[in-house]
DNA sequence: TCTTTATGACTACAATTGTAAACTAAAGAT
DNA sequence: ATCTTTAGTTTACAATTGTAGTCATAAAGA
């Protein structure tokens, strides 16, 4: 697992890797059986989803059979954290902290994250600035 | 300011959005200025942007004079809280805090992010259960 | 071996997005 | 009262995305 962090996955996308991480690999069926309450997709909806995935490198697909087995190319945490990343990159830097901490509180978090968190912050609060500058404004160049 | 939390602004419009919150209102002029070193973007292009932006309501247009004077319609702090919360929903809720964890190590706080970050935390620990379960397959219907 | 069926491949198509050119109307200058 | 400049409006256009129909093919059963 290479692991390629320049692969964009759409939202639609998103769902069908997040089923074949949890399994580990999947067929195109077991893929819908567990997305077709929730997504309320046809099959061809998921067969595309997975040639694009596949064409994007972030998925292998191995004949088996009759089926093609899909497993993931990419790493499922190291994708999540990359695309978090990419989210707060376009944001106003001054309001990333507030904004994280308006969504730890929306989310749930098991013992041991909240001990990795704190970690963490234990880490930040060592070097961490008065304030932090906005930098949505192009820098004067007076 | 209402902070309809339905619109969709996308990647480039959100450049467009970070200016006129920093300015607090803007003329497509000013805009200009502080994005075309950073986007390499040319006037029609953010031309374009405001039209769509002030089309989905994230800003009214004034006129005055000769230009429009934009400004917000959505805050800008609720947008931000919005899109994270969207894209983490999406994702397995098992690994939501290792990934925030991983994000606040790459992002800049500040003295105070850190303590009201730390808040949040010791909120959560007190009901934190051991482990938080993966969301990404359908219930069995058994 | 022939037929049925499951599965993938190809095609489709509208909406959104990124990016910008061309056109038009109004404001300021002469 | 014109002309020029400037700012907004309309049009454009390819790529991506969401969603799915249709076609072709290989496997499985009769």
């Amino acid at each position: 697992m290479t692991t390629k962090q320049s692969i964009e996955i759409s939202d639609a996308e998103w769902e069908v890797m997040r089923v074949i991480w949890t399994l580990g690999q999947s067929t195109s069926n077991e893929i819908f059986e567990n997305l077709k309450e929730k997504m309320k997709w046809q099959m061809p909806t998921i067969k595309t989803l997975l040639g694009r995935l596949v064409k994007k490198g972030a998925l292998s697909a191995d004949k088996e059979g009759r089926a093609f087995i899909y497993k993931p190319l990419i790493e499922e945490q190291s994708t999540m954290d990359h695309v978090s990343q990419l989210l707060f990159d376009h944001m106003c830097q001054m309001k990333i902290g507030s904004t994280i901490a308006d969504l730890l509180d929306e989310v749930a978090l098991s013992q041991s994250d909240i001990v990795r968190l704190r970690n963490v912050i234990d880490q930040k609060a060592k070097n961490a600035p008065e304030k932090v500058e906005c930098n949505c404004l192009a820098k004067k160049t007076v």
